[in-house]
DNA sequence: GGACTTAGTACGTGGCACGTACTAATTTAG
DNA sequence: CTAAATTAGTACGTGCCACGTACTAAGTCC
């Protein structure tokens, strides 16, 4: 096996399992992401889009889903009153911390346990040299 | 960052490419799965879910919009008259190798390409020892 | 003030995944 | 050797996701 097939088997591994994690608690992979990006931003519905790369007509009903579920909720700007901020609710920090705890005890049990310290940091070092590219 | 962030972001980026690639083939990701799968076997209808994680009755639509665009063909079994064996085409086969040989390049320019080999060598051999856990 | 642009929604289409309910073929029990 | 249980697969309804197009309302530019 190469490094394509290598990068390709595992992201698919690690989707599956965040998926299936998402899952218990009634998450699809996308809220989660939505969730996610909502802990540290109170972003417009177009500057969303543009994290999740997404079209404006998509987070339209991702919002709308989150917002029935009380995920979310949907604020008018001030400065510009055609624009409507996301802020996550509470709930939706709850649920986006329970997936990322779950996510983070996947990761040490499947990925952590096998390597050894300064192999882990090493692996570690590798991805972020990639990703930063 | 640490190794359950890296591999979070590593994983969405690979996937994201993966369907992007797979898009400009007019293929879903699962689509591409699905021929990815069939590239080296016959299987039957439940055997192909169970390579994809999938339910029986997905499994069904599935293989339906991929034989109406002629990439793969079902043929009864002779043993089970109940299953059927799912059969990729001639056309299937190069839209799986266009698909492949994009993404091993797309690997290339953005992974081979900021490691040094020996880096390469050390980051394949880290994702194996994950993957055969 | 009128033309243009921008933020967002509404709606229709198609893919994906599931659960349930069904048919047909096969296997098992008695 | 039939009757019951199991198995392979499909049909159908639901809901999510993503897009393109068309539209409204608000802001900008002349």
């Amino acid at each position: 096996m190469d490094l394509v097939d290598a990068l390709g088997q595992l992201s698919f591994e690690v989707q599956g399992a965040l998926a299936e994690i998402a899952g218990k608690h009634d998450l699809s992979l996308v809220q989660t992401r939505l969730l996610g990006v909502l802990r540290d931003r109170e972003p417009t519905m177009q500057e969303l889009g543009r994290h999740l790369g997404l079209d404006k007509s998509s987070v339209t009903g991702l919002v709308l889903r989150a917002q029935r579920r009380g995920l979310v909720i949907r604020t008018a700007s001030e400065l510009d009153r055609r624009s409507a901020h996301v802020i996550i609710t509470e709930d939706g920090l709850r649920l986006a911390s329970a997936v990322a705890d779950e996510f983070a005890r996947w990761i040490a049990a499947n990925v952590a346990a096998v390597l050894a310290p300064a192999e882990q940091r090493e692996l570690t070092r590798l991805v972020k040299k990639v990703l930063s590219s």
